[in-house]
RNA sequence: GCCCGGGUGGUGUAAUGGUUAGCACGGAAGUUUGUGGAACUUUAAGUUUGAGUUCGACUCUCAGCCCGGGUACCA
């Protein structure tokens, strides 16, 4: 054994291997997701994992600390080019390169994995899967933003969520920007501040740790300190009051700067377009949804499960949203030549797939396969043909695969992979014209068998399955 | 990135400075070449890595690696 040659299995944190259960709930969300975009009228686009460095970096958010840290970025040689961080990206690319081929409004969905290269945990992982609907060109922001809330409550609930099972919540961006205008805070500190506001729903910080972190630091329950924005008191207070409103009116009423009361005005506008459909009780407005600084400019969305997730050791986690997104004005003016605004949502699939897989709600068809035993090698020819019949009538169906075995190990391999049906046959049988069946699934000690004629073969396994 | 905790066969665990690292499940082979999900027998497979302390380290110390959690970041 000379086991210091052999290589050890694995891989890399973050990633995982998905198998068995989980990957059928997986492909059947996706299938579910992609057919309600498509019915919703977003046409398909697929582009590559790798994008051009700067296309994509360019506008990462302008923190001091980590730039490009979060990409996964390789030198091919004569460009650094690096694996997609996310799906609205290359949307703008694309829209920027092919602007002339495309309809006045493009409206998109792109279902595809992409990559972060950052600490892993928390139902979050470094390859994931994004299912994202855009819709890009001049359109009516309530009309569209409805559309995409609409979009994602159908979809979670086609996707087996209970009505009460999630929340949408949206804001608008220059609510904040307004009130941090009128509070004067200086733009070095502005980003801390949104931050601070966008943590108030996590489990843990409430108003007291969004407050340590308005004003000097914040100790967390591990004993790191994170530093503050060092507001004044009377900063600190101002938003502290805003954050204890819930109600549209109150704020419309409290807070009197231009662009809030803009902010304000539009979600009114998007709930006004919101009641003619049917899923306005889904939607709640969160003023404190901020969401990512690099380029949401208004409307903004986050989609929340009102049910506890835990990990594989029993304790509960914070998953966070399972879908986001928002309005972006300026993600594809970035490129030369086009001044297109834009607004989509992205469903996070692979969380939504690690809190639906701990709820058992979904019906799952795991149909495993018929198994024909080879019982007498002689006779190899015969099994063929039976296969061939149950694959012709679309019952999915296996041949066991090494004839050296004896009858009881091909049952044992049977049980163990789920076989609902075994067909035994031998000498006997093919004498007599017949075929026996084996219920694998029966009680045990009972006999699971039964032997009709080779003609009644579909017909009996039908019953089973 | 930072903070805390943890790493013994594939999985779950025992041994806490001293013989050959024990047990269970799972795997493989057999008892059983026409009957699985039971039993029995056999068998393969393990101390995360490196350095240090020690007569002696799975056990103690330091560092790396990996895992988990918190926090930060998250288009």
């Amino acid at each position: 054994m000379n086991k210091e040659n052999k290589l050890i299995p694995g891989l890399p944190s973050g990633f995982e291997d998905r198998w068995n259960k989980t990957l059928i709930l997986k492909k059947r969300l996706l299938k579910v997701i992609e057919s309600n975009f498509i019915k919703y009228g977003f046409d398909p686009l697929e582009t590559p994992s790798f994008e051009i460095a700067e296309n994509i970096g360019s506008f990462l958010a302008e923190d001091d600390s980590n730039p490009m840290s979060d990409v996964f970025s390789f030198n091919d040689g004569e460009k650094n080019i690096t694996l997609r961080y996310d799906l609205s990206s290359p949307l703008a690319r694309f829209v920027a390169q092919n602007n002339q081929e495309l309809p006045s409004i493009y409206k998109r969905y792109a279902i595809q994995n992409v990559f972060r290269n950052e600490k892993s945990g928390n139902a979050r992982f470094r390859e994931f899967t994004q299912a994202d609907c855009d819709i890009v060109g001049k359109v009516n922001p309530a009309q569209a933003n409805a559309e995409l809330c609409n979009l994602v409550a159908s979809t979670l609930i086609e996707c087996g969520l209970k009505k009460d099972q999630f929340t949408i919540n949206v804001s608008n961006r220059k609510i904040v920007q307004g009130l941090i205008e009128d509070l004067k805070i200086e733009k070095e500190k502005q980003i801390k501040v949104m931050r601070a506001i966008d943590k108030l729903d996590k489990p843990g910080f409430g108003l007291k740790g969004v407050e340590e972190l308005l004003r000097k630091e914040r100790k967390d329950r591990s004993g790191a300190i994170t530093k503050g924005a060092n507001l004044s008191d009377d900063q600190a207070s101002k938003i502290l009051s805003f954050l204890r409103i819930k109600d549209l009116k109150e704020l419309k009423e409290n807070f009197k700067n231009p662009l809030t009361q803009e902010g304000i005005k539009e979600l009114e506008e998007l709930f006004e377009v919101l009641n003619f459909g049917n899923y306005s009780d889904q939607v709640k407005t969160n003023f404190t949804i901020v969401r990512g600084l690099a380029y949401y400019d208004g409307f903004c969305i986050e989609t929340n499960l009102n049910f506890k997730t835990t990990n594989n050791e029993g304790k509960e986690i914070d998953i966070g949203s399972v879908c986001s997104g928002g309005q972006y004005n300026k993600l594809i003016s970035r490129f030369k030549g086009v001044d297109i605004p834009g607004t989509g949502v992205s469903i996070g699939v692979d969380r939504l797939l690690f809190a639906m897989s701990q709820i058992n709600q979904v019906q799952l068809d795991d149909q495993k396969p018929v198994i024909v035993c080879v019982m007498d090698e002689k006779y190899l020819k015969n099994y063929y043909e039976i296969l061939e019949v149950l694959r012709k009538n679309n019952i999915n169906s296996e041949i066991f695969l090494d004839s050296k075995k004896n009858l009881g190990k091909q049952l044992t391999y049977a049980n163990k992979r789920g076989c609902p049906i075994a067909v035994i046959c031998g000498e006997n049988e093919f004498k007599d014209n017949k075929i026996t069946l084996k219920n694998l699934l029966g009680i045990k000690g009972e006999d699971n068998q039964i032997t009709f004629s080779k003609e009644n073969l579909v017909n009996e396994i039908k019953k089973f399955i």
